[in-house]
DNA sequence: GTTCCTGCAAATCCTTTGCAAGTTC
DNA sequence: GAACTTGCAAAGGATTTGCAGGAAC
């Protein structure tokens, strides 16, 4: 478990350098702990998983970090229904998500037929897409195998 | 403009009663402004447009109706970047959004193609869907146009 | 008359901002 | 030392809730 995300933490400091700001032990366990979890982490989830190993950091500094991710282009925000989630972004192909509405599990799709039947549309509408959102909610296997629980999270 | 949603208001009537609910002058304007509206609306918009008429509505009544239309299927809400917007759903084809970050415009489009690959890739999956949502950001027709005007709106 | 509705104000929830003290360069 | 960071507390913005008075049934 060395050297977890070694290229985006140094895109990372190129970042902090470019804009003349600085590093700092906080940043460094936040991004650090970003870079280790799996992704669709909620602020919550990534504040108490850094304060395991510093307790110190507060919230506030956990989103002023992510914003900084997400400037450097290493994270990108996902809104759910209500919360808000992130995920790495760095050297990802784009994908979409399933998401289970009992379990919160949330499951990573792609499909290039979709992305190129929406560039046609868009193209016959004259409309320059600059982002998407592609948002399924539903029941994952699991959950579906299991009804009687399907009320449990929502 | 007679008997607008003469329809839709049935099926909310019938909705209060099933319930044990009770009409009221408040709800009435609210939905009767809610079906005469083009759709896509914030609950800032609903409300002024409500006021014009009946000053005396507050904005916690409209809050409230929104709930209720939802229930009745009569409204659906749409959660864009930050702001929630509501249109009319009874009736209503399936179909998604294109939305334009820089004049705020929304167009609908529908591909059953898409639906279909969706449907696809959810059943590869075991997963069951309940709902989607796809939006799709960028500069419509006009706004690529004049692209000097692109930060008017965000 | 009982039950439901309404608007206000207060409470929430999530996120951002102001600020004084501490760090980095 | 100047400039940036931090955490706290306070401020914001959107939505919900408690409540007392008013309306519907």
């Amino acid at each position: 478990m060395k050297n977890v995300g070694r290229e985006e933490k140094e895109i990372f400091a190129a970042y902090l350098a470019k804009n003349r700001l600085k590093r700092s032990d906080q940043r460094e366990a936040i991004v650090d702990t970003f870079l280790r979890s799996e992704s669709h982490l909620s602020v919550d989830d990534l504040l108490h998983m850094v304060q395991k190993r510093r307790p110190d950091v507060g919230r506030t500094t956990v989103y002023r970090t992510l914003k900084l991710l997400q400037a450097a282009g290493l994270a990108q925000e996902l809104e759910l229904r209500g919360e808000s989630r992130f995920e790495r972004e760095y050297n990802r192909a784009h994908h979409d998500h399933f998401i289970c509405q009992h379990c919160g599990d949330i499951i990573e799709f792609e499909s290039p037929e979709i992305e190129r039947i929406q560039d046609e549309i868009a193209a016959g509408l004259g409309f320059v897409i600059e982002g998407h959102r592609h948002q399924i909610f539903g029941q994952c296997r699991a959950c579906a195998a299991r009804p009687q629980r399907a009320e449990a999270r929502r």
